[in-house]
DNA sequence: ATATTTACTTGCAAAAAGCAAGTGATTTAA
DNA sequence: TTAAATCACTTGCTTTTTGCAAGTAAATAT
């Protein structure tokens, strides 16, 4: 896991550090709600992150413990990626993330129906978006 | 407000391009928890942001709808900043980002009261600080 | 055997972050 | 009442990060 200099012992600068830039948290999104699991179709999301930015944000999600490498099951020349123990922690952020855009956004209808749940029930949702991921693991 | 090119329609996206970097999201719990207000108190955080990059990040969070300038009570050479409700929604964020670093780090003492109240009482939490912040409005 | 797919890397330009110093308006202290 | 200090920034410059386009090597499919 990656030690570098700490800016403070804040625990939401320890977080940051680890998931707070434009693309991490889009990257485990992309493994927790779409389900995405290899280089190649995280670098198909629709942002359209660079492959070199791809590349550099999966080494530090993992070096944090967030993510890890697999052996895909389909070929040798597949990776799996998936979200750790601690990556699917992140789920209630993501959900208090997409509840708050709700509130200052639109929201595409593909999402609304997430949405719809992450509202009813959010304790649920939560347990059971977390019940899923670690079945695979 | 800003309007930026949307990298994407997904709301993730949406809000990580609001405060997706690594301070926008301190200066916020710093308005939040530490009820610092003006550029001189944010400049003086444990982060040690540079003073341009506060400058920027606070007129982006304007920009945003997260925080808004005021004439402050004490003088007129001091500019208050403060949350909006815009801003002022971001407190489940900031709450679970908390939790989340509890599990996987060491809370400062300083930081333990507060966690303890977040873990006792998630909701009341939330909705207390909310009422305390609405106070300024 | 060849072409395609896979997960990356490399080289370079552009953008952003970070540092140190400076500016001008206000406020305090002598 | 004037000089020093405080306030919220800005400016200039260097370093780091991002982003684009192209390339590579291993594995798979044809």
């Amino acid at each position: 896991m990656k030690t570098q200099k700490k800016r403070s012992d804040c625990p939401v600068s320890f977080s940051l550090e680890a998931f707070g830039d434009k693309w991490s948290l889009l990257i485990v999104r992309d493994l927790m709600l779409k389900k995405k699991c290899t280089y190649g179709e995280l670098a198909k999301s629709d942002e359209k992150i660079a492959t070199n930015i791809l590349a550099a944000r999966l080494l530090s999600l993992e070096e944090n413990g967030i993510i890890q490498k697999l052996e895909h099951p389909d070929s040798k020349a597949k990776v799996l990626y998936q979200l750790t123990q601690k990556g699917m922690d992140l789920i209630p952020i993501i959900v208090e993330i997409n509840l708050w855009a709700e509130k200052y956004t639109d929201i595409p209808e593909k999402r609304k129906e997430l949405l719809a749940q992450m509202n009813a029930d959010k304790e649920g949702f939560i347990k059971n978006a977390l019940k899923e991921l670690e079945l695979n693991l």
